[in-house]
DNA sequence: ATAAGTGCAAAACATTTGCAGGCTT
DNA sequence: AAGCCTGCAAATGTTTTGCACTTAT
């Protein structure tokens, strides 16, 4: 997604472009890997050092509410981002935490078969795997 | 499974048993609606009036650790405790928080198909569908 | 007797909120 | 010009930690 269709996003949503929510915006839609809001923060500090981190937060709720990003909840008492939000696996590795998206055809296949099975009309899924990644094992 | 089954399972790795630990461990193992530390603090000072936070804290970590429950963060700044440890789909409601269980057969069978597909073994899984409960909807 | 567990309170984090001043429209 | 947005700081909420006392082994 370019800086345009950034800008008459929120344009169209009501919302003032400002220099620090394209920043945001742009960062963490860039990212593939689910990054904490601190994370997030601490990065745009160098480029933007006088960056808030209330704001950091104000715009990755104002993201979230747009269906720009997906707000995962994890138990090391983080929340990670992830702008992915098509159909896919989280693959979290439970010794470093690094995680990698994983999506294939036959997982969209297989998942609505599940979906059609339960027979309700789900509003999003969040499907997590846990394993040792390379680096670790 | 019942006290004595717990008990046992503490002795086998060296913790104490204690009245505390006892009722903690009872009552989430009992619980299908995956209740936040804070519910389970409170329903609990209702029969132990004295018992502290930082125990319950510590039990439900201790629970975690020795694999009889699970933690599922979600991003109401809330963590969750769930103690069916088979593989299973959360099913939550969007608007209420409410969750319930989804266990199938069929479910069981294209899991082991999409894991099979990713080729690696996994040390466990999350499955969340998020949806409208017919109370909410 | 000893070591581990408890309760309490303080500390550490993470996130939200309120507000004065600045910037987009 | 008006109102939204930002940065800062204080407030809130959650989880962890330290320690003296108690309890299980």
């Amino acid at each position: 997604m370019d800086d345009q269709e950034l800008i008459v996003i929120f344009r169209e949503n009501g919302y003032k472009v400002t220099t620090q929510r394209l920043a945001i915006c742009k960062f963490i839609l860039s990212r593939k890997d689910h990054p904490t809001t601190e994370q997030i923060y601490q990065e745009l500090r160098y480029e933007y050092p006088t960056i808030s981190l209330g704001t950091n937060y104000k715009t990755l709720h104002l993201l979230k509410a747009l269906e720009l990003i997906q707000e995962l909840g994890f138990n090391e008492g983080s929340v990670r981002y992830d702008p992915d939000m098509e159909l896919h696996i989280n693959m979290v590795c439970s010794k470093c935490g690094k995680i990698t998206d994983y999506k294939a055809e036959n997982v969209k296949k297989l998942w609505c078969v599940i979906i059609s099975d339960i027979g309700i009309k789900p509003k999003g899924q969040r499907i997590d795997i846990y394993y040792e990644c390379d680096n670790c094992k």
